[in-house]
DNA sequence: CCAAATTCAATCGTGCGCAATTTAAATGCG
DNA sequence: CGCATTTAAATTGCGCACGATTGAATTTGG
């Protein structure tokens, strides 16, 4: 058994670093609510046009790897977001199975009004740089491995990345 | 301005520690999935059952506590598991208002069979016992004082606790 | 004691997340 | 070329989350 935690695991909400994500998760994202309210956005619509102001228009696919999200969740949250005429769905001509997302002039402006939302969540977080750097990097090699591992578990089914692992 | 996280907040997905919450949220909840599905419990049902593995039958409002869910979630969570036989649903003679949850005696016995649960999850997530407590307390700290902002801008909506705050 | 306010829980509506299935377009291969 | 395979996206179904509303039981205050 290698160096992993506590190594006596019990059955205790509170020992169970997985609630802690799924508690922290959904507090964030109450507070996004009320932030994203007067733009008409939800936190994941936001989400998708943090990507879409950084990296321009994208097919489903790409925006869907960027966020870790399928089309399940993304083909009817982009219909909504082309509803509040925030993005535009277009048919491409070179491959008529894809579809790239564009934003409208309208999704561009908003922007404008976001900017100022990262820094209010971040204050309201209360972390210190190095400490936000440091839960950010656990994080992310924590995601990794556990998406690995879900992967294997899973039978391949989301097999998004990664090789066999055996 | 307070001297929290890197004081460029930038709209770029990767700087977002709550897009790194979010990610690894799902990820630990994906990986639940499989883990979860031969004992036929969702990983909001297992958060439940750890509750009253701990602390025995409980009213639905302290159930809600707990998890920082509310009856909109727990209600119907509830009446699935009891479709499940897991747990009873008494209302209680000393205030008919309040609901008791009790665990049946299947619900009890899949206790056994979830201990091996935790081993599993945190040997996949494969930190070291200090980062496990170190993201464990930050995010804790982070969840108390970001529920904090959530309620005043909320204008005390969800009033789960703390004080007015100014 | 009784009306107003509070509390516990359920219900409803909306929007995710995600597995599974379906449809259509493109690609690969014999 | 022709047909099987693969790929992009949409759809369906289910189970959360959560705000808002409702209803019933209890508590409070006059």
């Amino acid at each position: 058994m290698t160096d992993t935690a506590t190594d006596d695991f019990t059955l205790l909400l509170d020992d169970q670093l997985c609630f802690s994500l799924y508690a922290a998760s959904r507090a964030v994202t109450q507070l996004y609510r009320p932030l994203l309210e007067p733009l008409g956005l939800t936190y994941p619509q936001y989400l998708v046009l943090l990507v879409l102001w950084e990296r321009g228009a994208l097919p489903v696919r790409e925006l869907g790897e960027a966020l870790r999200l399928d089309y399940g969740t993304l083909s009817p949250l982009l219909k909504r977001l082309e509803g509040s005429g925030l993005v535009r769905r277009v048919r491409r001509a070179e491959d008529e199975r894809s579809v790239r997302i564009e934003l409208t002039d309208a999704g561009d402006a908003l922007r404008e009004r976001a900017m100022g939302i990262p820094a209010r969540i971040g204050d309201a977080m209360g972390l210190t740089a190095e400490q936000h750097e440091q839960v950010q990097g656990l994080l992310a090699g924590l995601t990794e491995r556990v998406a690995a591992r879900a992967a294997e578990l899973a039978g391949r089914r989301g097999d998004r990345s990664g090789p066999t692992r055996q």
